[in-house]
DNA sequence: TCTCTGCGGTTTATTATTATCAACATCGGT
DNA sequence: ACCGATGTTGATAATAATAAACCGCAGAGA
């Protein structure tokens, strides 16, 4: 937990789209740990190319490195661009905003976004980190993950992202059984006001959950039809993402999948 | 460099396109680090999504994290997206391979590649680590890099990875003189047989080198006219990269680019 | 089938490294 | 000259690396 190695990448996690660059003290305060300690880990991240330090200002940034990594890993394993595509059919057929996520350690991580083309639509960030407990992602996450990986996301505090957020362990079990039910998870502005989601499990080759793919519209455009649309849009896309990536559903997923008719 | 999270990062290093999972033992053996403190090490990153463990098999591979970290530096600063355009055009005009890198930390790393559509052609990967002396993207950012990063480049053992690599940091040092002269750096087959490389800095905002672009074709085809031609449109290019990502060039190198004459 | 070998993973006590805390030097902007 | 920021240094306390074992397992070969 407080291994050095450990505190250094996470403060990797502090740099976002809203705040690309941070500089020391700023870093030293919000992860509490000494301002020396947060400098050298800094210069060796720097080094590196994980991090580094526009000449020009004070302040650190993400790294090449990152943009090199990814590429690496984007090479061997194509899953990034795969999504692309799915989440840009679901958009298109949809007309609401797509997205895709993966399991990064413990947490879910946002690794593509397609923004509908309406006026009034749901937009969200790439490369956010996404709750477990509060998205329709997070929890389609869960419920076709293994108990061990289901009990550390629900022993963390889980924060009341809305008024509707469900907090308790238990409630969100008996939730996770429903969807496992049904192989999907639905959202009602748990995550965030206004919001509706709608999310569907991809897997990968060993049968756990790589990731989800999601449709996110405005709450009050939510009807019975457009649910089923975006549902059955969503086991199509499914199904062509875990084939596109290798994934193999296990085989309580694929049972839902049977179970749902698109009338 | 013997800081424990220099030693956990440079791990990340031995992942690449040729090798994209490797296994404990193989990473021990490889850093010269204990396994058991190889193995504490994967396990936190694999907690953070860095790397990934695939339930199936016991190797490890670069994780999602990498992914969201690339998304969220390239939000915030679109360079990656740029260099593609540029990179696109370059190698559409000229007929041969194009390819971009950045500096992470004290290496070069590239970060986009544009293969031209000729049957014989040079192929080479990206998120590849690129020497610095051996290469015209290399010897072009060294040579309009701070005299501190020149001597910690040069100060590293230099590889000969043909026959014609200049390994001696003298010679180097007066190529580098020549190339801020001109402006851009050639490479005749000093990095891999047959290969020609044509490269020109890309800058940041503080007049420091981001990166280089570069045409890379069969050491055979290369002409004069061929290496007027590239030149020409590396220096356009460049110029329209340098205005896309805010890069300021020095005043040495756009006296070098006045200086260019494509006639 | 049985053994052998190499691998992933874990444990132990010891050794070496590193974080920490406080203080100070330094730079930039107001 | 002020203030808050980045760096940097010192001694002490906490932490992690090391080395050498060990287990369980899988595949290879006899």
């Amino acid at each position: 937990m407080s291994s050095t190695v450990a505190k250094a990448l996470s403060l990797l996690n502090y740099f976002s789209e809203s705040e690309p660059e941070i500089g020391l003290s700023e870093l030293a305060r919000r992860s509490g740990v000494d301002k020396a300690t947060v400098h050298r880990m800094l210069a060796v991240m720097c080094d590196h190319g994980l991090l580094e330090k526009r000449g020009d200002a004070r302040l650190y940034r993400l790294g090449a490195g990152v943009l090199r990594l990814a590429r690496v890993r984007e090479t061997a394993f194509p899953v990034s661009s795969v999504f692309q595509h799915s989440l840009d059919t679901l958009s298109a057929e949809i007309g609401e905003t797509a997205h895709g996520s993966l399991i990064a350690g413990r947490a879910l991580a946002t690794i593509g976004v397609s923004e509908s083309n309406r006026g009034s639509r749901v937009s969200l960030v790439a490369g956010e980190i996404l709750p477990m407990h509060s998205t329709a992602s997070g929890m389609v996450v869960l419920a076709f993950s293994r108990p061990e990986f289901v009990d550390r996301a629900l022993g963390e505090p889980l924060v009341a992202k809305t008024s509707r957020t469900v907090t308790d362990p238990n409630i969100i079990r008996a939730r996770l059984q429903e969807v496992r039910l049904t192989g999907y998870a639905e959202a009602d502005q748990t995550n965030e006001d206004d919001v509706y989601g709608i999310a569907m499990p991809v897997f990968d080759t060993d049968g756990t959950p790589a990731g989800a793919i999601a449709v996110a519209m405005p709450a009050h455009r939510m009807t019975n039809e457009l649910r089923r649309h975006t549902i059955s849009a969503l086991f199509a896309e499914a199904d062509k993402l875990n084939f596109g990536i290798g994934g193999r559903p296990p085989a309580e997923f694929r049972a839902a999948a049977a179970r749902f008719s698109p009338t």
